[in-house]
DNA sequence: ATTAGGG
DNA sequence: CCCTAAT
């Protein structure tokens, strides 16, 4: 062994030293236990009301519990190593005593034996807990970390009235590892999950209370593999009550996901954020729980994501959540809707004073040309009421010919080139909003031609605010820059008729350049 | 960040 | 238009 790995090891040791707190031994009194308050956050509320009056502020009060069992640590100590996550066996020896009649031997006997809950970096994990009870929680929990190892040891009450059947214990250690043991209903739940040190992931594994009555070693099911590469919310774990349901199956560490931003913003709130660059942080990947919210709900989603403390019953003493605060959620996407009043009020215009507004007049021409620039904010809220309604703002003719005007020159797909070139003063308009234009117009050119066909003029077709000019352009350039799957069908096709226009249409199509 | 595609 | 997946 070389001098360097020997400097290793000394640092490994110390690292070891650094972050291994032993529990000072306690007898039978127990009655002061260091409890930083700041670990306490987030475990109280677990506790009944009636149990909580077992503490006083930071202290332990276990005489409370001497009336119903007698709990017993004899000794109760933990070795985390940052390096390689390490929980040390004999350093986790805890035993639970019921009505002081187990000797600390017969507690030994009856260990438990949960090792090799490996995580990457967690080599071991063996420790003893030993209980009488079928309630016992025993959690572990990675706390705000930093400034304690031992955070706080709280026996809280999750079941049903009995405030001492349930038995959490929260560790707190810096490192955001987090080791969890939890119980419900015969079943001992061990889950580690590490978050912002060396090693990630989550190993869960469920103990058969079975085992716990004789002396036979734990079962364990190792429930997945750490992956360095993935990443957890740090201080995040959930230890998942266990339930005969599921209880074939493998456990299951939940992993929570981040709320996902919600596109639609209240427009106030948007302006208040429009002066934010792009803040949009990463959407998540599942936000379709949100659906059966009506919109308004959704808006007010946005605000702010604070600490998530569960307190309802569900838990049932089976499921321990760490708060952690989500990051707020700037006006997302301020880059595109900065300035939807005008353009509503534009579009209200258009849409219900069509008769003063003559949409066939290619004279629209102007208008939004002129409403691209500022927003007026106004205070008026969006659409009184009728809420159901997207954003929307109808495109007008001219942005429908400097699309297809984009189109025919950079080709159908480059719709941040014909966006920029395009629409580089029309703030609104996104590419993809150029994109989806772009196939509504091959649709339509599609319907109008089969319309054309079938139907020769059954009735004016109201809602066809293009011109059929354009959409025989629509149609050449679809030929030309065939659109993926849209209207396959249309190819060659052909479009006979409006001879007139196909001829200046194939003109433009032989002289257009060719997109790959 | 863009694009394609589904809804 | 919105949302998401895939590049």
């Amino acid at each position: 062994m070389n001098a360097a790995s020997k400097e290793t090891m000394m640092t490994s040791n110390q690292a070891t030293k650094m972050f291994t707190y032993e529990f000072p031994d306690v007898d039978s009194d127990l009655s002061i236990f260091p409890v930083p308050e700041d670990d306490v956050l987030g475990v109280e509320h677990f506790l009944e009301p009636d149990f909580n009056k077992c503490f006083s502020g930071s202290v332990l009060d276990f005489n409370t519990f001497h009336s119903h069992k007698c709990l017993g640590i004899e000794h109760f100590s933990f070795a985390v190593d940052f390096d390689q996550i390490k929980i040390d066996s004999e350093s986790l020896h805890s035993s639970l005593t019921l009505e002081g009649e187990r000797t600390k031997q017969e507690d030994h006997d009856e260990k438990l034996q949960a090792d090799d809950v490996v995580c990457s970096g967690i080599n071991k994990l063996p420790g003893t807990v030993n209980s009488r009870t079928t309630d016992d929680i025993f959690n572990l929990a990675p706390g705000s970390s930093n400034a304690s190892f031992l955070g706080n040891v709280d026996f809280g009450s999750y079941s049903q009235g009995f405030c001492t059947t349930d038995i959490g214990v929260d560790l707190s250690f810096a490192g955001g590892n987090n080791v969890g043991f939890g119980q419900k209903e015969g079943k001992l739940m061990i889950s580690s999950s590490t978050g912002s040190s060396g090693c990630s992931g989550s190993t869960t594994a469920y103990l058969d209370d079975e085992n716990m009555s004789d002396d036979r070693p734990m079962k364990r099911k190792r429930l997945s593999s750490c992956d360095s590469k993935t990443n957890f919310e740090p201080n995040l774990s959930k230890i998942i009550p266990f339930n005969e349901g599921n209880r074939g199956d493998t456990l299951v560490t939940e992993k929570r996901l981040r709320k996902p931003p919600r596109r639609y913003s209240e427009e106030s709130v948007e302006q208040k954020s429009r002066s934010n660059s792009k803040k949009s942080a990463p959407k998540a990947s599942k936000d379709k729980y949100l659906h059966s919210e009506s919109h308004k709900q959704q808006w007010q989603k946005k605000i702010k994501a604070a600490p998530i403390v569960h307190k309802d019953k569900s838990f049932n003493g089976g499921c321990i959540q760490v708060p952690f605060g989500l990051p707020i959620e700037e006006g997302h996407s301020a880059k595109k809707r900065t300035c939807w009043e005008p353009e509503e009020v534009k579009d209200n215009r258009i849409l219900c004073i069509k008769d003063k507004y003559d949409m066939e007049s290619f004279s629209a021409e102007s208008e939004d040309e002129n409403t691209e620039d500022e927003c007026v904010t106004k205070g008026n809220n969006t659409q009184k009421g009728n809420s159901r309604r997207k954003h929307h703002i109808s495109w007008t003719l001219s942005e429908v010919m400097k699309l297809v005007e984009g189109v025919s020159e950079y080709g159908v797909g480059r719709w941040t080139e014909i966006k920029r070139l395009q629409f580089a003063s029309s703030s609104h308009r996104t590419s993809v909003d150029l994109k989806d234009k772009w196939r509504n117009l091959l649709k339509a050119s599609d319907t109008q031609l089969q319309n054309r066909r079938k139907v020769v003029l059954g009735r004016k077709q109201a809602s066809q605010q293009v011109p059929e000019s354009v959409l025989c352009r629509v149609r050449e350039l679809a030929a030309i820059y065939p659109y993926p799957r849209e209207n396959k069908s249309k190819e060659s096709c052909s479009a006979p008729s409006t001879s007139s226009f196909k001829s200046t249409a194939n003109n433009m199509f032989v002289s257009l350049p060719t997109v790959m």
